[in-house]
DNA sequence: TGACAAATAGGAGTTAATCCTATATAGTAC
DNA sequence: GTACTATATAGGATTAACTCCTATTTGTCA
């Protein structure tokens, strides 16, 4: 059964969802409702939620998923390679649909979080003695001070 | 009045507390025995410990410091320049002395944070772009994964 | 040494995240 | 389609990590 719209002409966003559940299959996790609403809904916005605000605005068309289901489904998502953790200092954990891609500054001020990309910064090269001892999963460039907004 | 031990010979951590110790007069902030405490302990370690971690350790000596003065006082040093916030994706905020110099590997598994130095990384370039945007007050390149003792 | 602004202790309150468990549902087997 | 079983969910309870409040204390400066 699919649960979302497939009437018009496949966006990137059906095509997404189709990867995201079969992802889901083939690890053995169940295709649910709400994995695939929480999957739509972050991957739609790029303001890197927070579990909390994301809940309020599937809440909307939504209203009986609990606030749990998000925070366990975010979770769920980053494991699989389908969401990631946006790093940060502090704070509640904000998230992005992990499309890569980007790096993101920081405003310490209204913590907004904005993406930029350089590419420079995505080729940076991890030394030979870090990769021998340790397995690394994830590299990030991160920006952090006052957005233009707020000075 | 000094407040701590001067009797040896000028060691790193007594010059490093005159200098903070100087820096608060400086903008008007009263140097109080639990702000160099809590100075003092994050300057000694190298575990980036929360918040909770140091006011455990601190109560060793200073038994009536106060969970909410450690954490006050974390944030009054990481907004003068005498401590940073790690960065790192959700969970409890850590900290270090803010010496600079150095980037962070953090193991998912145990959050162990643990330092490494890579000249190139220091030198990483903020395309004019951003700096004409934003206002960049650090920048960082972090690294997350599996831990030698981990995997 | 006295006055006052700033800082602290410690308990109360808040926010974010996780746990618990009865109920519901996806995937599979018939 | 129906039944079965392992997962997943809802939502209230609990925990963790702060943050706020206020009476008391303490640097700092005159």
């Amino acid at each position: 059964m699919k649960i979302y719209n497939t009437k018009n002409k496949s966006s990137e966003l059906d095509r997404k969802t189709d990867w995201f559940a079969n992802k889901c299959k083939e690890i053995g996790l169940k295709v649910t409702l709400q994995r695939i609403v929480v999957f739509r809904e972050l991957f739609k916005t790029d303001e890197h939620p927070s579990a909390e605000t994301l809940h309020k605005k599937i809440k909307e068309k939504f209203p009986s998923i609990s606030l749990d289901t998000v925070n366990r489904t975010l979770i769920t998502l980053s494991e699989i390679g389908a969401a990631d953790i946006v790093e940060g200092s502090g704070d509640a954990k904000r998230y992005d649909a992990g499309l890569g891609g980007h790096q993101h500054f920081k405003c310490v001020k209204c913590k907004r979080i904005i993406d930029f990309h350089y590419k420079p910064f995505d080729d940076i090269k991890i030394p030979a003695y870090i990769n021998k001892k340790f397995k690394v999963l994830k590299k990030t460039v991160y920006l952090e001070g006052i957005c233009d907004v707020c000075r």
